[in-house]
DNA sequence: TCGAAGCAATTGTCATACAAATTGACTATA
DNA sequence: TATAGTCAATTTGTATGACAATTGCTTCGA
């Protein structure tokens, strides 16, 4: 969905070994890190391009950087924990029922209000956008397509609240979404049977019924949570 | 309430700078910023600090840097709106009408549910954070004490959430309340008059009752947005 | 008219040097 | 001995200059 600029730069790669590191917690809090000079030489790149990624990652609450000391891993209470890089991180490195549990809490929180809030002020333009991504869910055939749909419905939903503040937590979405997506392995028919949930929150938004779309909207997350607590005991019961 | 990074480093003023003529509008999305060297001259500082700073706007999403092309600045969809520095730039260059609506939207959705968490799930320990926090704003004597204590009572309801997701949401209450402390200029008397409210959400968390919590916590929030607006149409009257 | 090669402009990365701040040890002094 | 003050070592902060890599435009040729 959105490019990662760990991809090209140099820099990027970096940053992204770096905050790995960190929010995986092969480095924890109050731990400083090696002088610049001798990261820089162990990760084989100029000091330059080392202290690019440190500054972006003291921008995301990972570190602080004070002269004469060195770079100290914060507590984590100073983390962006919104940040979609630090997300990303968390989800890849400890997709923790704890975690995942509270990407669910978010997102119950979040999108029914959003749900209702579209209802009340979508503009035509953004429910046609919402009527494209559930088009495109339906006409899944591969689970990439699906989950590609599925993002762009929920997306869409939230751009139609007219909150550019809400629209912001989409990365919460798309990272539970995404987890979800890779703790349950499934194929895409498994995955259809909310359609119809899609199917109710667009059509209380088509017709403007804030309090049906929250309903609706609110169902299928405690739904699709549900059927992801099915298969944490299916697994317990395996192990 | 949050160290400035600005405040000291002189990368940490470039970026400030740069970041309000964005988000002011001063220079607008899809506008190419000057060349690198050339902006570096015109701020005073070297090319190296100048990419520090530009570096920590890309990642909040403000600009986009091309190889060959320059730096570009983005859409407003693509910035990192809920990073407490771009709300702090939108909340001084911009408290329009409009933007402290979304703001109000953002808490009215957050804290009620917020409130609800903390009276499920609370320590002692974060309680008593909280009666802290009221204690506080019981025995303010002075505008400074006031904000400080209460946003110390909200930031103490988010930390008793025990999610840390919900928890850096906080910097949405700060810019909320540090606007509403700005555009309605009042002494500390004309701000008691909610404390009867605060007391009502501490004893739906201290008795753990989640849904007296949540409506407490959303009368609060909806009384304050309805004394702003009153502030609103005074002003419209005398201009 | 169209395509490819070359050229100019700009960011990306590197290396080096020195300034500024912090820490801790050492020393002089009461 | 206790204490304040000074000094030196360490580390980040900033500046400078150089070159590589990429992009967009121009120009030349078929």
């Amino acid at each position: 969905m959105r490019k990662s600029n760990a991809v090209r730069s140099l820099y990027g790669h970096v940053m992204h070994e770096l905050g790995q590191r960190i929010v995986s917690g092969k480095v924890k809090p109050g731990d400083v890190l090696p002088r610049e000079e001798t990261l820089a030489e162990s990760l084989d790149v100029s000091r330059t391009a080392l202290r690019e990624a440190l500054k972006v990652l003291s921008a995301k609450g990972l570190i602080e950087s004070r002269t004469g000391v060195g770079a100290r891993v914060l507590e984590e209470q100073h983390w962006n924990q919104l940040d979609a890089d630090v997300l990303a991180w968390r989800c890849a490195s400890m997709p923790t029922d704890d975690f995942v549990d509270k990407l669910v809490e978010m997102r119950e929180i979040i999108e029914p209000a959003a749900a209702a809030a579209a209802a009340r002020r979508r503009t035509s333009a953004q429910l046609a956008q919402i009527e494209q991504a559930f088009r495109a869910m339906e006409a899944a055939q591969t689970l990439e397509a699906w989950t590609e749909a599925d993002l762009q419905f929920h997306d869409a939903v939230l751009r139609a609240t007219c909150n550019e503040l809400l629209q912001s937590l989409f990365s919460v979405v798309e990272s539970s979404l995404g987890t979800f997506f890779t703790l349950s392995a499934r194929n895409v028919s498994d995955f259809k049977y909310s359609l119809p949930h899609h199917q109710k929150v667009l059509d209380a938004i088509r017709r403007k019924q804030p309090e049906a779309a929250r309903k609706a909207m609110l169902t299928m997350i405690a739904d699709s949570h549900a059927s992801l607590q099915r298969d944490r005991k299916r697994k317990r019961k395996k192990a």
